[in-house]
DNA sequence: TATTGGAAGATAATTATTACAATCTCTCCT
DNA sequence: AGGAGAGATTGTAATAATTATCTTCCAATA
């Protein structure tokens, strides 16, 4: 389940948008697409690829950087470098932040309000984008941690 | 001049702070260290590397990597992954938070007040470090395009 | 259905980062 | 002051992520 549209209507919302910015769709553009739209865990291009070579068997690794370059641009996605090493996907609904669990090596996502960062200008610069990276230990870990 | 010591009590302070945790003081370290606490441009290891070059032939890229790495545990600097391609670094002072200007591509400080991020347990999460990256047009990009 | 511009795929190239082993250099102790 | 030993440095090689290129293929449109 996603959660920012109504179920059953994440795909054709998507779809529309492209639409509308003129991207031409392709079976591996719409397969990105959807894998991206149900997905909770925010993955890696490797993680994409290769969960996606099990139905599509002929789409490549460069396939998946591309649309994803592609759907970021368009606001479908986001891309996260919560992680130092390598980048990972988040589906664009509602605004939120990331915790990276220390422990679990998991992302998650965050809720904090934070009025300061609503400000399309700060302190002189235009603000476009923002992204809010925690480290610690998520709650999870915490608890099976004090045992 | 560096922006929270004293001018000309940085080093002493760092050095102090290196010796109590049992670090062993070597030049190239030093010269890390100096590098960084008088340095206002959040650096990439490949630029400190050709900088220190130039005063200390012998040193490896390796070694600066690996000497960041330590000042990070330390707690002297910070690592940024703002940048999706490379990793920076910045001196620790009083916690800021950071922009990427998508014009000049630099890496510029900001403060923002944010009473949510002091918390160190959010959403049943411990928190433990916060890198707060806000991507856009500094100020300096804004005021000569509008001529 | 034919045309055409853009997309996909394979591969190579580039770049950042880490691993490793031999050598060197501090530091500390006598 | 001198030497032993721990740890640091270096150069190189390995790994891994990402980007570029170029040929082939396919989706959209008339």
């Amino acid at each position: 389940m996603c959660c920012f549209f109504p179920e059953g209507q994440v795909m054709e919302k998507a779809i529309e948008r492209l639409r509308e910015k003129g991207v031409v769709l392709t079976h591996q553009r719409l397969a990105v697409l959807q894998f991206m739209a149900h997905n909770e865990n925010h993955p890696t291009v490797a993680v994409i690829y290769r969960a996606l070579r099990k139905k599509y068997p002929t789409i490549s690794q460069a396939t998946v950087y591309s649309t994803l370059q592609l759907l970021k641009k368009v606001g479908q996605v986001q891309e996260l470098s919560i992680r130092g090493d390598k980048a990972c996907f988040d589906p664009m609904g509602k605004p939120h932040y990331h915790l990276f669990c220390r422990k679990c090596q998991r992302v998650i996502d965050v809720n904090i309000p934070c009025p300061s960062l609503r400000e399309k200008l700060l302190k002189g610069h235009r603000v476009e984008e923002i992204q809010l990276y925690l480290y610690g230990v998520c709650a999870d870990c915490l608890s099976t941690a004090e045992e």
